[in-house]
RNA sequence: CGGGGUGUAGCACAGCCUGGUAGUGCGCAAGCUUUGGGAGCUUGAAGUCGGGGGUUCGAAUCCCUCCACCCCGACCA
């Protein structure tokens, strides 16, 4: 492919100088001024031609590593007919994001929100034996979420491009080792694209994945809280992360505990004020929160140490099935005392505490009595319940697996793979003929890339005060050559040394536009471009010009006769520090 | 869906409280000067003041209502 050559003057790459007041992340701010992007409404955006430039190159690392693990690329359409939505009961499940409409026959169609049901389709039509098997199929397709709160620009946007991929196998051994090469591949384009990123366990959702994985990509503006060991290799989102065995409470203990104490409490509303209120040697860290939610309309207590934080996700895990907290008129009436004053001692109801909370020697909690509460309460003296992990994970807790301090970071979910095993292919009927003649469910893996989120992720792991700063592998322009000189002969040598940093494979953009210098050295920064070539009076004299890197700010003064040489190099040179 | 906020020229904003000819900066067009870090002067074009309704002699401004967008939360295969 031959490189590019874009005259700036006769393009639509229009910078703005002051960001829109809406955009509030770096990322978004800097893909508007910079003209990658364009606001249409909420979560909608067009790409202008620097954005589609940046859009391409990321597709071309994607396609490449999932060519080379032997993906193969297809195109499903945008628009599905409900038919195969109800056939995996998403029609319903999927809710208010899922876009429904009509078509002129009265027939119930939907943006589509992602392929499984129509790679499904494909595979129980064209696949019949284990001999074709296994099987990679992907996409690079628009999708539709009606997303409750768009935001950020691209990091989420209602209409969004993803990288979408299909795994189809004999057997969960099979699926494993597909699923193990789309990790290798997913590592290798993440790295490639210059990015800062973390594999981390997460949920696997609703689709019941025996494994799954999320590529995040660290970043302040993360939607995700993330949850890394430092000392060995264990990282996980905060929805299902755990941790180790704790140090016993530091707070002082009475051997033997004393018998259970009932404290009136007057004026109790929540725990800071009890634990104030039962005065010294009561701390959050030696409180039992108890927390009422509903499960299929019974009212459950959720009990926590004080001093930390349900994390529903892995309640509802341990429960089997969602669960959401109860209102404080609800507590009133399911326990006969208010939010403030309820504990597991003599419960109305099932009781599940977090060993932590359990593993406490002398405890204080509510009486489910309008404000009284008790100490000196003990797990299986006092109280019982079933022991489980429901707390949400912190840092400095120790890891899981070896025990070293845990670190919290945030992180954007980039790409996620999973295996799915036979959920879509049994609910589809799609079989193969096995080695032995039997008739089998294909064993599914899916694997997704945000690729349009991972424009404004590059961005916010890629840029300073000035703008952009594009990692060699996904910049829009290799070169930007600024002529500021009036010298007659300026035209001539712009287009020289254009010639001859394509034939070094070199795409170039040059900023012919009639501005002022420092106009042009404002745009080229913003733009991100790695390497910018000045040519200016100063050095054509001297027959020379001035080489900057974006990345470090460093300039050197290069002959002309050898710049396009120098800057091939210094291109390699960055493209080396990312491969 | 709950809470908060914003809609005035392409962008950023003032004007609104206290109703009386719609403004500023950047950008855009033209001219002259300028030319190594977002130039200067002159002239000009550009706005149904988010939509609708109401009050008033008169509404960007007061009232009602709808809409859009942003932020926090809930939600997120």
């Amino acid at each position: 492919m031959r490189p590019t050559l874009t005259r700036l003057s006769k393009s639509l790459l229009p910078s703005l100088r002051e960001a829109p007041k809406d955009a509030q992340l770096p990322s978004h701010a800097l893909s508007l001024r910079a003209g990658l992007i364009r606001q249409v409404g909420a979560g909608l955006y067009e790409l202008l031609p620097m954005g589609r430039m940046v859009l391409r190159r990321i597709e071309a690392i994607v396609r490449e590593e999932l060519d080379a693990e032997g993906a193969q690329e297809i195109l499903m359409p945008g628009v599905l007919p409900a038919e195969y939505l109800r056939e995996s009961g998403r029609w319903e499940s999927f809710g208010d994001a899922l876009c429904r409409f009509k078509d002129r026959k009265g027939a119930d169609l939907a943006l589509a929100p992602t392929h499984e049901e129509i790679v499904t389709d494909i595979a129980r039509r064209e696949l019949r034996s284990y001999r074709q098997l296994p099987a990679m199929l992907y996409q690079v397709q628009t999708k539709f979420r009606d997303e409750p709160r768009p935001r950020g620009g691209l990091l989420r946007g209602r209409e969004f491009i993803m990288k979408d991929a299909y795994s189809f196998d004999v057997d969960e051994a099979a699926a494993l080792q597909s699923y193990e090469r789309m990790r290798k591949a997913y590592t290798r384009i993440f790295t490639r694209l210059g990015l800062d990123f973390r594999i981390v366990e997460a949920d696997s959702g609703a689709m019941g994945g025996s494994r799954s994985a999320e590529f995040q990509i660290l970043a302040k503006s993360g939607e995700d809280k993330l949850v890394t060991c430092g000392a060995c290799a264990y990282a996980a989102n905060a929805e299902v992360a755990t941790s180790g065995p704790v140090e016993r409470s530091a707070a002082s203990v009475s051997e033997p505990v004393p018998a259970l104490r009932r404290v009136a409490t007057p004026g109790v509303t929540d725990m800071p004020s009890a634990i104030a209120a039962l005065g010294d040697g009561h701390a959050l860290d030696n409180a039992l929160k108890t927390l009422v939610v509903e499960h299929q309309g019974e009212p459950v207590a959720v009990v926590v140490r004080g001093d930390h934080e349900l994390n529903l996700m892995k309640l509802s895990g341990v429960l089997g099935a969602t669960v959401t907290l109860a209102s404080r008129e609800k507590v009133q009436a399911f326990v006969g005392a208010p939010a403030g004053s309820i504990g597991p001692v003599n419960f109305p109801g099932r009781v599940v505490v977090d060993r932590e909370a359990a593993a406490l020697a002398q405890a204080s909690c509510g009486a489910n009595e309008t404000e009284v509460h008790l100490v000196n309460v003990v797990f299986g003296r006092d109280y019982v319940g079933e022991t489980v992990d429901i707390r949400m994970v912190e840092a400095g807790d120790p890891c899981p697996r070896c025990g070293a301090e845990l670190s919290e970071h945030r992180g954007i979910e980039g790409g996620h793979i999973f295996v799915l095993g036979t959920h879509y292919s049994k609910k589809m009927s799609a079989h193969f003929t096995g080695e032995r003649g039997e008739e089998l469910p294909f064993v599914m893996g899916c694997y997704g890339i945000g690729m349009t989120r991972l424009i404004a992720a590059i961005i916010e792991q890629h840029h300073d005060t000035a703008g952009i700063r594009w990692p060699a592998s996904v910049a829009p322009f290799d070169v930007v050559l600024v002529p500021i000189s009036k010298r007659a002969d300026a035209d001539e040598i712009v287009a020289m040394l254009s010639d001859a940093l394509r034939q070094e494979g070199l795409s170039v953009l040059i900023d012919d536009r009639n501005e002022r210098p420092g106009v042009k050295f404002k745009d080229a920064e913003l733009f991100g471009i790695p390497l910018r070539v000045t040519l200016g009076d100063r050095g054509l004299e001297a027959g020379k010009a001035e080489v900057t890197a974006r990345h470090s700010g460093e300039a050197a003064s290069v002959a002309l006769a050898d710049a396009a040489a120098y800057l091939k190099r210094m291109h390699l040179d960055l493209m080396r520090g990312i491969d």
